[in-house]
DNA sequence: ACCTGAACACCGTTCAAGT
DNA sequence: ACCTGAACACCGTTCAAGT
């Protein structure tokens, strides 16, 4: 985010300066490593993130990479950890509603431009440190709108596992077709005695961003039914 | 669920009746397979659910498997239809508030019981006919609190990706240690400027029921609200 | 109708060796 | 400090063959 980052902290000045292009180099091929990933996750999906096709594209022997990172794990968490980093959460408004809105449309943006991102967060602990700045931001808010501690937490597990669910199947749906649209439940429904679902008339393609805001609207009642209940 | 089982639908009468167990033991080894798998899901995990381990259980050849399902993810498809046809969603109440209640708390106990159950739902397609039964119950509740179809259908998703992403979250923290107790957040937030987050007081154990029974009773609000605005 | 055995094209990762 | 090459212990699945 910022344009420069820390001159690689000059701790220890009494060690002589002697030119070490290798620390620079081996920076840059741990970003480059991660921005391949990225590419491969994004352009041909999760199953095609594999260590030996992240290393054919920096033409390198599979194990090469693992003098960057210590698993497929460390690598799938420095990927995530570099998509988050990169997004600022906190809007800067004041009323904490249009805050929640900014943290999640935002969090919901990098799941749309990123498709495998949820599965890496949900998936096996490949979640990094940087998921913390969402919740810093909702829990901030949700102290605003004058939730306790323990009720701010429950409310922001619910909006993480919301907008992630939300991403991930929009993301599933685009791919396998699984939308809930009329001519895929009639054929999947037919003669089960779901009487309502089998009537249910939604549009062809279904409004996943209108959906999302209702239900962020949906959120943003209740947190101010249940602060006005304490 | 219910005791007997309709007697194998005795349809085309006029075809002569020649005693054929090969029918009933077909049943009986996809019934088996998928119990074996189920067994495994739930004792080892999804990693450890290959179809050489179901082979194995059984003792019999990989490959002989694919007589009895198309492939792995038809097999999984099975274990989760096995699952969810299992549970009544329907709680019967007149109140739709209770009847979402019953719903969700149902799909929930089902996920708890089976850990791997969410993994099967959200991943890849293994969703199966029976997951309409609770968007049936849904459907109807929300109709009677005053919502139109298409924000029935939004509340379900909401409902949906909250419960199975609870359940997730919580299945995948107790194996791997990541519920947001002090400790945790602690060792990995250290110095990041999260001012809330580092400060945040939360008892040791987290206690999950008590954080899904306060999401639901937000979004029941939250209903209302939507609801009464109409 | 059901099962076997060998094989294919993959995985992530270890280990010993090179520079 | 970084990379290679061969190997290990796995995957899901195809194919041809058996009964």
């Amino acid at each position: 985010m910022s344009p420069r980052r820390p001159s690689k902290k000059p701790k220890k000045p009494n060690k002589p300066a002697q030119a070490r292009p290798q620390r620079t180099r081996r920076d840059l091929s741990r970003d480059k490593l991660i921005a391949v990933a990225l590419d491969l996750l994004d352009r041909k999906g999760p199953a095609a993130l594999t260590m030996r096709a992240v290393a054919d594209a920096v033409e390198v022997t599979p194990m090469a990479l693992y003098n960057h990172f210590s698993s497929k794990r460390d690598l799938l968490a420095a990927v995530a950890d570099h998509v988050i980093s990169a997004a600022e959460f906190d809007g800067g408004h004041a009323d904490w509603r249009e805050q929640l809105r900014h943290c999640f449309q935002t969090l919901r943006g990098l799941c749309l431009r990123h498709p495998g991102l949820p599965g890496l967060l949900e998936r096996e602990g490949a979640a990094p440190v940087s998921v913390f700045a969402p919740m810093e931001v909702t829990l901030r808010a949700l102290g605003d709108a004058g939730l306790d501690e323990i009720d701010s937490t429950r409310t922001y597990f619910l909006l993480i596992s919301f907008t992630l669910g939300q991403a991930a199947y929009q993301a599933r749906g685009a791919i396998e077709g699984l939308e809930p649209s009329k001519q895929i439940r009639a054929e999947r429904i037919a003669g089960r005695g779901y009487r309502v679902t089998e009537r249910l008339d939604l549009p062809a393609r279904w409004d996943f961003d209108a959906s999302f805001a209702f239900g962020l609207s949906l959120i943003v009642a209740g947190v101010e039914a249940m602060a006005s209940k304490r």
